[in-house]
DNA sequence: CAGTATCCGCGGAGATACTG
DNA sequence: CAGTATCTCCGCGGATACTG
């Protein structure tokens, strides 16, 4: 389920970055979430994502420390994903990587 | 050869970035020529990226503009490979990614 | 609505051997 | 040294159907 990568050999530390950051969608969905798309239903809609990829991702992200599950329903139990302050730290960059493939296109 | 992902049905800007980007070997690639690994065997030997994705990889950096060749020998004809304005451009995103991922580890 | 469960294709990635 | 050529494995990603 969560995706893991073999790369002992590098101990490059852009590596551990690209080990949470290196699928396609995660960008994609980091930048979905911090535009207001909280919950499964509303990031899947708007990115077209397969559903499964997307619990696949969000569990990964969680898991890293990016995304944080926020309870908003006890019966039954729903939840929102928000980004913690690790993940807000990623919004500028991928945004400067937005500008970037837009300046060149 | 060159990868081709299939998002029309996404105008998300950095989507178009990540056509390029998205690869997970190719962020290492450009950081490697930028820290002088300008030859083949050179990025292959620092990263241990097999050598039929590499040939790929810089293919599709090279026609995205973010690579050039550059002959060094004529007989036999020998390239390098230069991070273009645009590939140079890219290189800061990079810096402040890596540094996210030493930050919170 | 928020997932989980399958099934499947494609291409990324590794390993290795070969060529000019 | 700079690739090209194969062969293979595996996991991403798509599609769809199902559950609480």
């Amino acid at each position: 389920m969560a995706p893991r990568k073999n790369f002992q050999h590098l101990d490059h530390r852009l590596a551990d970055a690209l080990e949470v950051m290196g699928e396609w969608w995660t960008p994609l969905i980091i930048m979905a979430v911090s535009s207001g798309a909280f919950r499964f239903e509303s990031i899947q809609n708007s990115l077209g994502i397969a559903r499964n990829i997307l619990t696949d991702r969000l569990n990964t992200l969680v898991a890293g420390g990016v995304l944080e599950k926020r309870m908003y329903t006890e019966k039954p139990e729903r939840y929102e994903y928000h980004l913690t302050a690790k993940g807000l730290e990623l919004v500028p960059i991928l945004q400067d990587l937005e500008r970037w493939g837009t300046r060149h296109n």
